[in-house]
RNA sequence: UCCUCAGUAGCUCAGUUGGUCAGAGCGGCGGACUGUUAAUCCGUAGGUCGUAGGUUCGAGCCCUACCUGGGGAGCCA
């Protein structure tokens, strides 16, 4: 008996003259009367193995019945490839099939699909070359972070998904309720009343950890999140989910310049760890979906970002003499068109944009002593825009509270965020890395539904 | 949500000023071929032209609404 063998370490480590048994997904059958060729692809890696056999030594119906997307297992004796294209190939001596597919209603045909039409199939998708490519990145991005943050002691910190704090100011929120939507429970003035409801107070799905994050650092020294973010707003682009997965760490006595060094050292870290474990997924998507995506990647490995602050944009981007659709001015918040042409016309590296407006920034950044701006900071990508988005936080209770205030922020549900202020409070800062839109960079794909398993979009939840 | 483009065979698309306009390539199926690489060659079957109305003697084509998708913008990660 045969032990199964992952193509991958197959390929890797090939014992030449041995029997190997291979299970898989049939990609294509070519051939002829007498001799046939099978791809194997079983996903731990993007190259198929090749599989031949002898039309004589097996029977008719049952190689009739291999056909694109079938699951098969077989045993061969592993070879020298005659032909060109592969090194090795199977001669198979035994196969099995697991699973037909009926080639008339198999939906993947040998050629190429459009993204489109791969998204309406995203339950078969991982089977195409491009898809297992970008799932086994997926995979890849998401160890190197704990593996990142692990190394250098942070700590893994689970927060809320279900919240009953609306005060994150993120965007849109989901209701989360058990109340029978029917009958709703209303009291005299009409309001909903939510004591009934299973929390007995308002809740909703969190669109970020950050605040809660905050709390551990404040003990734990550093965390970082790694989870499910939800936002309802109705976005419909290229860069936008209603659920997709965020990072986000959170260190107490960094200031915004500490911030900034470990969001550097941290994206460049998971480039490299994609350059050195994910070659030939990456080697594919440059040859088939993105001309240039190793050349980029290497690039911002190796180059130093850019760190300007907020007015020294405007600067810029006011003496570029260019004709803006959105007019640039200080207290204007910066447009795409114009992160775009910092990034990829002025400095053509990715840039860190530091110490904006306070009025356009979120309530508990940091304030600085201009009485104007925040220590926030942006990192902007090329292609993508916006990547992360961080700050020093407000650690001064008073000038906290004082800006809730301004804001009328519920002041009363952020008690447990404001003690934090108030006992051993402590500088500390941190950012939240969008996971898709990085690894949207890293794959050098064009939609972020296309680097989400079963992406959930406006009027779209399929699968 | 706004602007814009698109929806015709399983897939990718062509279809002229409204009148043989139901088409091609690929895929599928049948056959040929002694080692293929998105194999090649021959043959063959597939469609309520996104949905609902309307204009017209006549609509794939023109008009209206809606649905879905792409691109751009806004919101943001």
């Amino acid at each position: 008996m045969v032990r199964r063998i992952k193509v991958k370490k197959l390929m890797a480590e090939p014992t030449l003259g041995k029997d190997v048994l291979v299970k898989g997904w049939v990609r294509t059958k070519r051939g002829n009367r007498n001799i046939v060729f099978i791809a194997l692809n079983d996903g731990s890696t993007i190259n198929n193995i090749q599989i031949v056999a002898d039309a004589a030594s097996f029977d008719e119906s049952l190689l009739k019945d291999i056909t694109t997307g079938a699951s098969i297992g077989v045993t061969g004796r592993l070879v020298e490839s005659q032909g060109g294209g592969q090194n090795i190939e199977i001669s198979a001596l035994h196969i099995e099939i697991y699973g037909k597919s009926d080639a008339n209603t198999y939906p993947l045909q040998k050629k190429g699909h459009s993204m489109e039409f791969l998204r309406e199939n995203a339950h078969l998708r991982f089977r195409t070359n491009t898809f297992g490519a970008v799932f086994r990145i997926r995979h890849a991005m998401a160890f190197a972070i704990h593996k990142y943050f692990n190394d250098i002691g942070f700590f893994y910190l689970h927060t809320p998904i279900i919240t009953g704090s609306d005060a994150e100011g993120a965007g849109e929120m989901f209701h989360v309720t058990t109340l029978d939507l029917k009958t709703i429970p209303r009291g005299e003035d009409g309001a909903i009343d939510f004591r009934e409801d299973f929390f007995g107070k308002e809740t909703n799905l969190t669109v970020s950890g950050q605040l809660e994050g905050e709390l551990g650092a404040l003990a734990l020294g550093e965390i970082y999140t790694f989870g499910p973010t939800f936002r309802a707003e109705n976005s419909n682009t290229p860069r936008h989910l209603a659920e997709f997965w965020m990072i986000e760490p959170e260190m107490a006595f960094y200031d915004l310049n500490d911030n900034m060094d470990l969001a550097e050292d941290f994206v460049k870290y998971l480039i490299r760890y994609a350059l050195e474990n994910c070659k030939e997924d990456l080697e594919f998507l440059d040859r088939m979906v993105n001309p240039g995506l190793s050349g980029r990647l290497k690039f911002v490995v190796e180059n130093e970002f850019v760190r300007i602050t907020y007015t020294e944009a405007v600067d810029i981007l006011s003496a570029s003499g260019r004709k803006w659709e959105f007019p640039v001015g200080w207290g204007r918040d910066l447009q795409a068109e114009h992160e775009r042409y910092l990034v990829e016309e002025h400095f053509l590296k990715p840039v860190i944009i530091t110490d904006y407006p306070k009025e356009i920034k979120a309530f508990y950044m940091k304030q600085n002593d201009d009485g104007r701006t925040v220590r926030a900071m942006d990192v902007l990508f090329p292609g993508i825009g916006e990547i992360i988005g961080g700050s020093q936080r407000e650690e001064v209770y008073d000038k906290l509270l004082a800006r809730i205030r301004e804001l009328k922020l519920p002041e009363k549900d952020l008690w447990w965020y404001l003690d934090t202020r108030r006992f051993g409070t402590a500088p500390h800062s941190g950012f939240g890395l969008g996971f898709e839109r990085f690894i949207l960079f890293v794959t050098g794909m064009a939609n972020i539904r296309d680097v989400i398993p079963f992406p959930r979009t406006p009027k779209n939840a399929e699968f």
